[in-house]
DNA sequence: GCCGGAGGTTAACGCACGTTCACACGCCGC
DNA sequence: GCGGCGTGTGAACGTGCGTTAACCTCCGGC
């Protein structure tokens, strides 16, 4: 392949393969889904923000809703996962496992504000079974946060613990109100600070 | 006199029968709105939800989209004019306003968790004209919090501030998400330990 | 060369739901 | 009593949208 064309074929085509259909419409309905709302937005506008017209999307889901359901899914698997790991790899103290979940939740929140606010704002729209899955995961991921806070504030009790930990997430989760106000390192740093000060205060 | 007297209570009367019942209606579609989002919830299921059939409405309000637009600009109105009074009764220390302000939005949170959950979720559902004025109110509350913050930090720019205040609204407006967990006292109290700590990290 | 499947298109179907309409009923001023 | 008005009902209409159907195209393996 000798020409310009052939290159940025080629280099297009790793970017398709970087990221599967599957992952490109999740992507893409995550962000519209975030502007406006999982029920406004139709299929068709799925499918025009990848470049294809709606009834392609059920070449790769079952249904609209069980796009939805997969989304909301994976994005409780990754904060769960993700959650587990930080902690693990903190060691041992629960003031350092606290610091590593705080960074991990605004690491998440900074780079994905689109799958923050679907996240807990479409929960409702889903069939119940769905619904039950994705509570399940969340909840554990609470739970995850519980422990470490349970372990830095042995006076306190489990719901307050828990009820701290929600305090945080909205502390944190609110990326998506704040967007662009301020460079993204310091975003970091300031509710970094501030997350940290809400759960040991 | 007697006429005019009779008049207007006649008309007062007429005016508290019916916005006692759009009250009432906002009141139920509120709830409905927190649990299942307002695109998920028919007309009829508001209707039915104080015991009338779904066209019953339409006595009331315009339309759906009037509706949501009343309530989403009456609870930004509330938060707006409440903010500012706690600020005036505050007195001229900032660090005693922030207290009236944190107390202010935690009461309203605990009081309102499916007006909280509302607020912020619908408004990408409005049409644009709708929208565009309960952003402005919206906007001038935290501009509320943004000046108490600023002279409460002289070494911070307006943006951090701004930041900061969306942070600790997400924050406190973490109850629906921790919803009965707490009593409702020790919640409070809670609350506004993490958020003023937050505001002042 | 051919064949099968993956992935796309357009047209159409059906249902949910917002909205309107025609009508009914109770209440209050005359 | 009577008529207007506020508020309700049930039926019907229109449409947006999720979903399906029928058909096309490209492409890799035999």
């Amino acid at each position: 392949m000798t020409d310009a064309l052939a290159d940025s074929d080629t280099a297009l085509a790793a970017d398709a393969t970087r990221l599967s259909r599957r992952e490109q419409i999740l992507q893409a309905a995550a962000r519209l889904f975030a502007e406006r709302g999982s029920r406004s937005v139709g299929v068709d506008d799925v499918g025009a923000a990848i470049g294809v017209t709606g009834p392609a999307i059920y070449r790769h889901f079952a249904s609209k809703d069980a796009m939805i359901a997969e989304m909301l899914q994976g994005i409780s698997e990754r904060l769960l996962a993700g959650g587990r790991e930080r902690v693990a790899v903190a060691g041992p103290d629960p003031a350092e496992q606290l610091r590593a979940l705080v960074a991990f939740q605004v690491d998440f929140a900074l780079d994905n504000p689109a799958l923050i606010t679907v996240h807990d704002r479409d929960l409702g729209s889903l069939a119940p079974g769905d619904a039950a899955r994705v509570r399940r995961l969340q909840r554990r991921y609470v739970e995850v946060w519980v422990d470490v806070l349970r372990r830095l504030r042995p006076g306190e009790g489990t719901d307050a613990c828990r009820a701290r930990a929600h305090a945080v997430f909205g502390l944190v989760n609110s990326t998506p109100h704040s967007a662009g106000q301020l460079p993204r390192e310091e975003m970091g740093v300031l509710l970094a600070e501030m997350a940290e000060a809400a759960a040991t205060a």
